[in-house]
DNA sequence: TGCCAGGCCCTCTTTAGGGCCTT
């Protein structure tokens, strides 16, 4: 097996911050194993109220698919099983952790795993990207997609698979064979101007 | 109902401000 086990997640939401009252309404994840997606889990969740147009356009989730789905408790108990004890990966990670920790607390559980940040580890590997959307790397990795976008399953599966090219990317440019959840999560913490010593090392074979 | 934030990074920085990224 060449990379360690990790549990790529997205949550689709009614809105940017929990402290404001918003809850998920989606979360799709991808157990990354063995270089490529072992499992998946997807499912729609009710958040307890009606959710803004605004959102039913940017996610195609409308409010007739939430009130039918199951509520956010239950679904994030079945999530919790999934989740088990994977490091876990989202991109923009600081997003996707307050939804996760919030929706866990309200159920009596926490994480129990570290978050790595694609976004940040995806500047220190596509320093030259035009931007570093998640899309937009989609597309400058040649990533296949079916063209769903913002869903929660659908950017889990594009997350997963972009966390597989940045590790053959390491892999391919510097020479290791290994590149463990804790080397990606120590490049996405790296200052900008300290990415090229750090990554020489690696190479070098002494991380 | 409609609108909102926050963590991280970068630099013309650190006694700060602004951009990126997520829904």
């Amino acid at each position: 097996m060449d990379n360690l086990p990790v549990i790529v997640l997205d949550f689709e939401t009614t809105g940017l911050s929990p402290q404001y009252g918003d809850r998920a309404i989606e979360i799709g994840a991808v157990l990354i194993e063995n270089d490529g997606i072992a499992d998946r889990f997807q499912s729609l969740m009710n958040p307890g109220f009606r959710i803004s147009s605004f959102i039913e356009a940017y996610t195609g989730i409308s409010n007739d698919m939430v009130e039918t789905a199951p509520p956010c408790a239950e679904v994030m108990q079945q999530f919790a099983e999934f989740m088990g004890h994977y490091p876990l990966v989202a991109h923009n990670a600081s997003f996707d952790r307050k939804f996760l920790d919030l929706e866990l607390g309200l159920i009596g559980k926490s994480r129990n795993s570290d978050m790595a940040c694609s976004m940040l580890a995806a500047r220190r590997i596509y320093p030259d990207a035009p931007n570093h959307k998640l899309g937009t790397l989609v597309r400058y990795c040649g990533i296949h997609t079916d063209g769903t976008f913002h869903r929660a399953l659908a950017d889990a599966e594009m997350t997963g698979h972009l966390w597989l090219a940045m590790i053959n990317e390491i892999k391919a440019g510097y020479g290791v064979t290994r590149v463990p959840f804790d080397l990606m999560q120590k490049i996405a913490g790296i200052a900008r101007v300290q990415a090229p010593v750090f990554l020489a090392k690696v190479a070098a074979g002494q991380f």
